[in-house]
DNA sequence: ATCTATCTACGAATAATTTCGTAGTAAACC
DNA sequence: GGTTTACTACGAAATTATTCGTAGATAGAT
């Protein structure tokens, strides 16, 4: 899968967070955000399923577009090119420059433990 | 700060891993990973001054170009950015993630673990 | 002094992305 | 059944990013 452009995944996040939706609550809800026309917001989705991104049900009236991947997925994708690009493929670097400069709650510093030490692990 | 396009990133990572460079030396450094004509990194070069991403040196007869900023500093504001479209600000969720896919190595983990511990103890 | 090599500046072509206007179609309304 | 409303499709303008050709300047070699 090719990176989705930052229009492209503004629109994946409105139907990651709501679920199936036609283009004009696309464009309602993207319009809380920012000025953009109707048919700006249709041609991207018309894109976007061209290109393998979204599905379409064409029963009803409108179409009604879903993601064709899912959140953890496609954040997967961006994960790998962002380490690429940024850290030049050092996921350890990224970790301690994140966790160097965000605040996490203890439960989620727990957490991320627990991953270490299951990771440690699996090392042997 | 605008964040640098990808091409300027290519750039950037030149001179953070070489030190101030002219244009020539760069581009031979470009050439080797992709084909690229010089006055394509020229021109590229004297964009990333006039946004203010290189200072420059007009001392000799070539120009000497350094990145304005240091790749920490990069770094830090693409994590910002990454972490807030992609993971709608959750540092924790970007962790764990990148942390349940790549590998790291014993010596990274412990680092990383350590970390964890200082910012728990902070936390108190 | 002329030739050659190397440099900068800059305009403009190309490519990729985003934006929107217009036209056509179909349902809903009166 | 004509009018209004909401939709899709699609071409193309606008914007942003990338690429490169050409022109002019300057230093060094002969």
């Amino acid at each position: 899968m090719t990176r989705p452009t930052d229009s492209e995944l503004e629109i994946l996040h409105v139907l990651w967070k709501h679920g199936p939706r036609t283009v004009r609550q696309v464009n309602d809800e993207l319009s809380q955000q920012r000025e953009i026309g109707y048919t700006t917001t249709l041609k991207l989705m018309q894109i976007m399923h061209e290109k393998g991104l979204l599905t379409r049900s064409e029963d009803a009236k409108s179409h009604v577009y879903t993601a064709a991947l899912g959140e953890q997925e496609a954040r997967q994708t961006m994960i790998d090119r962002f380490l690429e690009t940024t850290f030049r493929g050092s996921a350890s670097q990224l970790v301690m420059q994140v966790l160097g400069r965000h605040k996490a709650s203890a439960d989620e510093l727990d957490e991320i433990k627990k991953l270490l030490n299951n990771l440690e692990n699996e090392a042997d």
